[in-house]
DNA sequence: TTAATTACGCTACTTCCGGTAGCGTAATCG
DNA sequence: CGATTACGCTACCGGAAGTAGCGTAATTAA
């Protein structure tokens, strides 16, 4: 392949990590759907069009920019009880510390009616942390999409639509909850 | 008060139930970003102005449309278990046949950025309910609030935004979880 | 230096959808 | 009959996603 053969022509100016935290910032104060494509190339300081040159619609920048919060699945352990706690926890405290719910929950929301965006958001952001939890849990997959069901779900609708933080306690009762349901 | 004595003019046509029944096939069908207003209306064989006298905002005719599928809250029991039980079972079979896992996920998400619908939605729809589970469930709020949250969080993101039915296992399971916090 | 190439900003535009205005007409009551 | 209210219809407004095309900036290859 030999891909970084620097290609002709200008570079792209280094403006990601502007636009997500304008896009975070613009989500997390107006809303998903508050947050329009033009509000958020004034805020990051850039240009609609230039918006639409790295990203092809408004719900794959958004995608982007909670891949670009979550990063890699950090794979703590090959317990599950550890794993679990663990990933719960690390999921809980990404969303609340990057404000990210409401983008979450809007992503989600589009991608009902648009295949495209699902299509993103399933291999972007979905698939690698579903990889890894299947592997650890090893358990059926009616199991282990349930189990992700309830934590997903959870933790949206409480972040993500009532807009509210999670409490320590509730965090550690869901944990228990979780674990409760391989016992 | 005195308010049914027939007030003068023109009565309204008895045509909700139709409207309801177009509203819920669009949703269900296009997901509730593609369910327009004009093709709500085509479908019910009725004029959109008409739609907009009735209802002031898609939001709102979509909550209606939910309280109609849900009805009052059921009561069925004064014993903890049994009504949490009754309460998921119901909740999830009401959700499926009616398919309106997608019209209920639609509606959360637009309410976060318009608080005209979030007042419906909270006292048409939320309100009876969480009062019923409350006072019978007679814990602190915040355990109320979490066990709500795990119960409406996993069902709307398995069927409205995952669009998927739930398993009868599934529901056993959510049952089983959310009974658990109580021990 | 120059040509080719790619990225950016800008303005203007199209399309679609939620929601509104206003008119003519239909149905009901007194 | 008149007053009143509801409905259908057409036309429209405003806003937001997404596009087209131009001039210009930054880089590489010759």
């Amino acid at each position: 392949m030999q891909a970084s053969t620097s290609p002709a022509g200008r570079p792209r100016s280094d403006l990601n990590a502007d636009v997500f935290a304008a896009t975070l910032r613009s989500v997390h104060e107006f809303g998903y759907a508050g947050a329009t494509m033009d509000r958020i190339a004034v805020a990051a300081g850039v240009a609609k069009t230039t918006l639409y040159r790295r990203w092809p619609s408004k719900g794959a920048l958004i995608t982007a920019c909670l891949v670009d919060v979550f990063g890699p699945a950090p794979v703590v352990s090959e317990d599950r009880e550890e794993l679990l706690t663990t990933a719960i926890r690390w999921g809980a405290a990404k969303i609340a510390e990057a404000g990210v719910g409401a983008a979450f929950a809007g992503v989600f929301t589009d991608a009902v009616s648009d295949p495209g965006l699902r299509e993103i958001l399933s291999t972007e952001l979905q698939a690698p942390y579903l990889r890894v939890l299947q592997y650890a849990l090893g358990e059926s997959e009616q199991r282990v999409r349930f189990v992700i069901d309830v934590i997903i779900g959870t933790l949206l609708h409480r972040m993500g639509i009532s807009g509210e933080p999670m409490a320590e306690d509730d965090v550690e009762a869901l944990i228990a909850m979780v674990l409760g349901v391989f016992r």
